[in-house]
DNA sequence: ACCTGAACACCGTTCAAGT
DNA sequence: ACCTGAACACCGTTCAAGT
């Protein structure tokens, strides 16, 4: 096929149409070559909008950030707007578990994995958190939102239920798939509302009588 | 190569060199290929004693998970049990980072990561939480432990001063790097304390009051 | 500038052949 | 029973050739 007058391929349609086949058949299943296909187009093609595999599956997974609510930390007192992040956060992700592996390694150079990074330790040090603290509870922030849309909890038991046989309490795990979504929802809305009663309580104890006296205005 | 009297190979063998090689390069590097040289063998010797290269790495991860103490549910009290758990599956994990991510995605078929989930949620009930909130809180410190493990959070940020400069408020983060043990560590006795609080408190509310008047013996 | 076929060094896995 | 070479259908990526 010679040059069409428009090109056939742009960033954006690679990387939506990636994101659909991740959704559909898992990482593993995302070869090039397949899609290409999926694009009309031969597996070299790429690459000439993307250098490699990875910077495609990095576009991914910073598309999937993208739609992450960040605009709260501008709109919300930090507890308040750290509980909506959250909320967010999981929401985004739990639509897309497929590319959640790839994605919850860190945010690498990723622009919306590091505006993210930046709103929540800005309005945690600018609520009067020291800095090493802010780090702290941005991190257990993440690992608890990433460890929550990595492989639910549920689906990562196996629907056999001779397989429960051995263990006495796990005898009607094999129907955890069955309500899925209750679980891990009430399992996140449980975790979620630990940390953040913790946090609080330790803002109350050690950051708020120092704000009274010496905070700004 | 003819048949030795005694064969070349072992299922546990091959499990311990998988590992070492998973630690030391990635999960990505690892090829049956790769693998079998390392072995001083040939790539589809291993099919004699595994089915598929998943069957191997489920093995990895297996091995991995059966170093967490779980015997701490029969010696401690539910509470306590919990966070000598969590912090022993942490240590686990940190171990070898780089399964983590097959590991974290559930405990599919696993012997050791089944007994585990029958180990907490045993303990869970049998301290008198009703079964759907043993579920809840399984899950909710599944996930922090594991998203504490999945990618650390300093190791996800890249080492590059000018990546942050457009992040006013991550100009330190190339930093994290250089204590990414101690960020790592502050963040999930943060976190792991917030949690364990947020259970008890429920605990001390709705279950212990029952367990006084309806309780067993 | 952007898409192509051919080619490279790799994969996981199967299988008949050896002992 | 267990290891082998050869082979299959696949990978990610490069590159010269087309327009």
């Amino acid at each position: 096929m010679p040059r069409p007058r428009q090109a056939l391929l742009t960033r954006d349609r690679i990387v939506e149409t990636a994101l659909a086949l991740i959704d559909a058949d898992g990482l593993d299943a995302l070869s090039t070559r397949r899609l290409a296909a999926a694009l009309g187009v031969r597996g070299p093609s790429l690459y000439n909008h993307f250098a490699t595999k990875e910077e495609i599956l990095d576009a991914v997974a910073d598309g999937v950030a993208a739609t992450v609510d960040i605009g709260v930390f501008d709109e919300y007192d930090w507890l308040d707007a750290l509980g909506r992040w959250a909320r967010s956060y999981r929401a985004a992700l739990a639509a897309h578990p497929n590319i959640v592996p790839y994605l919850a390694q860190g945010p690498g150079r990723r622009p919306a994995a590091l505006a993210m990074a930046d709103a929540v330790y800005g309005a945690l040090v600018r609520a009067g958190w020291p800095p090493a603290r802010a780090t702290h509870i941005g991190a257990a922030m993440r690992y608890f939102v990433a460890g929550s849309a990595l492989g639910s909890f549920a689906r990562g038991f196996v629907e056999d239920p001779s397989l429960y046989a051995a263990h006495p309490h796990l005898n009607q795990a094999h129907r955890l798939a069955g309500h899925q979504r209750s679980v891990d929802e009430g399992a996140f809305a449980l975790g979620l509302d630990a940390l953040l009663h913790g946090f609080a309580a330790e803002y109350a104890a050690t950051v708020a009588p120092l704000e009274r006296v010496g905070g700004p205005e």
